[in-house]
DNA sequence: GTAATAAGTTAGTCTCGTCTAACAAAATTA
DNA sequence: TAATTTTGTTAGACGAGACTAACTTATTAC
């Protein structure tokens, strides 16, 4: 059994982790807040438990089963993250700090009670893929919105590196996930948009916002 | 702010404290089956903490703080058991084990939401109060089935010692809390009894049960 | 292609929470 | 009350997970 702190390595790499696989030390602790030679003891460690494949001076990449482990663990947050909005009545800003620490109970009965509940879902409040129990993730490719032409009308689906402060940014433009929107024109200096939706028969987004924006064309 | 394992050390002296207050080096090593070299240098360290009053040789005592600590963690836990089995549907042998690791969780705004949506509850699901947001704790004076005559009518109100083994034997002959039933008779011999209620006309109580079980008279 | 910088490792230290072995005090019992 | 048993403490060690200082390897820039 993995220690919480382990897991929290495990699933640092994950979401690190380019194409290629690869994590480098330095950026795993920053991500951290994890001084580097911490990091290269905790690798050797997982390396010993067959999680990580570590070699001196080369970028570290999750063994198959230390992938596993830590798709695990991204399933119970991120189950916990759409219970907590579905069930419990949170906003999606809210339930990332709280899931942060239930996905490390122990308890699988929870976990599955949870997916039953919520009947079985495959996103979560941020648009994310919920792992499947053995750790399969089955991922849409959504467009960001940046890379959207003018004219286009396109559906909110999924928000990248969803933060605290940006989901409130989010809330106070009424942008949700599911949300149809038109993109009315683009700045070619800056390459900020000029959006409509429902609500908001003209609104501004920036460049920095469209990129996090992850959306489906209709 | 305590660790996880400070608080279960509160949690457990809470527990074992006698009307006294006082508790034993060596039935708090037991309890959390943790030697008691180690208990010994915790209690030092929750002493600095003023957690906990400590003379060497003498019985351990909570200080106030120590208690309302202990109190939250409690609170926490029973809201916890409670949420389980009446929003989650969980039966009252399960929730014990996934409170336990619950109690731990640092985010107020949680237990918050789950004090709404149950309305603030008194009591968790084997009948023991839950202490409110101060630590204070408000607690019915029961008796014991086994302290009853011949003849009384009772309601099953709370059980002592909640195990898992003890509440599926209760599951087995259909006990549940606000059950009422009546004693039919008393063997003097061994002090099992024989008692009356809806679905079972004649069930029969070994005095292990009896003691374990809180009523209140009609 | 060498010098400078960035990334990664080694060595040694620290705190937390645990342990065992040995000793001391208190409680029990004869 | 003296001997025995139980309870509690001290001392010393250890593993986990963190750190800093110093060193090594890789990368970048000139």
């Amino acid at each position: 059994m993995n220690s919480l702190v382990a897991e929290n390595y495990l699933k640092a790499m994950f979401s690190l982790s380019k194409d290629s696989g690869e994590v480098n030390v330095n950026d795993l602790s920053k991500h951290l807040n994890i001084k580097m030679p911490t990091v290269t003891s905790m690798m050797k460690k997982l390396a010993i438990k067959k999680l990580v494949h570590y070699e001196s001076y080369k970028p570290l990449r999750l063994t198959e089963k230390g992938k596993k482990e830590a798709a695990l663990i991204i399933r119970k947050h991120r189950l916990t993250e759409m219970y907590l909005v579905e069930k419990m009545g949170f906003g999606w800003e809210q339930v990332h700090e709280i899931a942060e620490q239930i996905e490390h109970i122990k308890a699988p009965k929870f976990f599955t009670k949870m997916d039953e509940l919520l009947n079985y879902p495959k996103l979560d409040p941020h648009g994310s893929p919920i792992p499947d129990k053995n750790g399969k993730i089955v991922s849409k490719a959504y467009s960001k919105l940046s890379e959207i032409k003018k004219g286009d009308t396109v559906k909110v689906s999924a928000v990248i590196n969803a933060s605290d402060e940006f989901l409130k940014f989010l809330n106070s433009r009424e942008i949700h996930l599911g949300l149809k929107m038109k993109i009315k024109s683009i700045e070619p200096f800056d390459n900020t948009m000029i959006v409509s939706y429902d609500k908001r028969p003209k609104e501004t987004l920036s460049n920095i916002v469209c990129q996090r924006l992850l959306v489906e064309k209709y």
